[in-house]
DNA sequence: GGTCGTGCCTCCAGCACCTGGAGGTTCTAG
DNA sequence: CTAGAACCTCCAGGTGCTGGAGGCACGACC
């Protein structure tokens, strides 16, 4: 196969400065050009890409990319690694999911609270500016 | 009161360079200063670096506060604006659970089908790896 | 083989939202 | 008066891209 930059970017559905920015990084490889400097790649880096692609999509933070694209270039070590990076992710996940339950909790009083008159009454507004001793408590 | 600016920081909870941004993109009022150029705050100072704190720990984004503080400003007029906001805001914090749920009934699965094996057959490593076709379909 | 249009190249600036370091000045307590 | 903490400005970096400017390459058609 002889895929340019865009063809690349068609099938891995990734776009072309993308690309050229996981190049940099370091997490597509440096490929060969063409003459005119142009860049050409296979199937191998459409698997690859598709593999960033799919590890962004569930979350995964580029140094995490990096260390599970390692892995599957070793096929018969341990997986062991790759498991603990996906449960501290998975960890990470459920940090988030509980903060922005406890946000959604805390929006959807602040707006059925609000009476839909003047600011001065406004429950929004009232949530966000008295929130000194809670924040404190917390703390 | 006359309040400098770690005095301030520490009473709001938000770090000193970043009152100083908040100075820089408009969200705190440039303030009087000493004669040897330090910052000097009061109470009114307090209470809307308080309120800018809370609000981004709403998640709510910069151009939101800033509307937001605008109509805390100005007591008297309908708060449907910031009724408006908040609603906004709670759509998007909605769609961010709900995609990061989907992404741990994934994780989820691929962790507990790893068989903590060779990199070869781990489910990890496969999942990611073999997205291409769900991804076209998706698309 | 010339030309046209699309696609590619590099470089760099910008997004959101901070964070921290360097190098220098000011405040304040003792 | 002096020591040291806290302040100042300026600027670079981090995360993960994204897009524009200005210029060259590719390939299809005549």
């Amino acid at each position: 196969m002889d895929i340019s930059i865009g063809e690349l970017s068609r099938r891995a559905g990734v776009k072309v400065p993308t690309i050229r920015y996981y190049e940099g990084i370091g997490l597509m490889p440096e490929t060969s050009r063409t003459e005119g400097k142009q860049r050409r790649y296979d199937a191998t880096h459409v698997a690859r890409l598709n593999f960033i692609r799919h590890a962004r999509e569930l979350g995964f933070e580029v140094e995490a990319i990096r260390e599970l694209l390692d892995m599957s270039g070793q096929p018969d070590t341990s997986c062991e690694e790759a498991d603990r990076i996906a449960r501290r992710h998975l960890d990470e996940v459920d940090r988030r999911i509980a903060k922005l339950e406890a946000l959604r909790g805390e929006l959807t009083r602040m707006i059925s609270e609000c009476g839909h008159g003047r600011v001065a009454e406004c429950r929004v507004i009232q949530v966000l500016a008295d929130h000194d001793q809670c924040a404190h408590d917390r703390h």
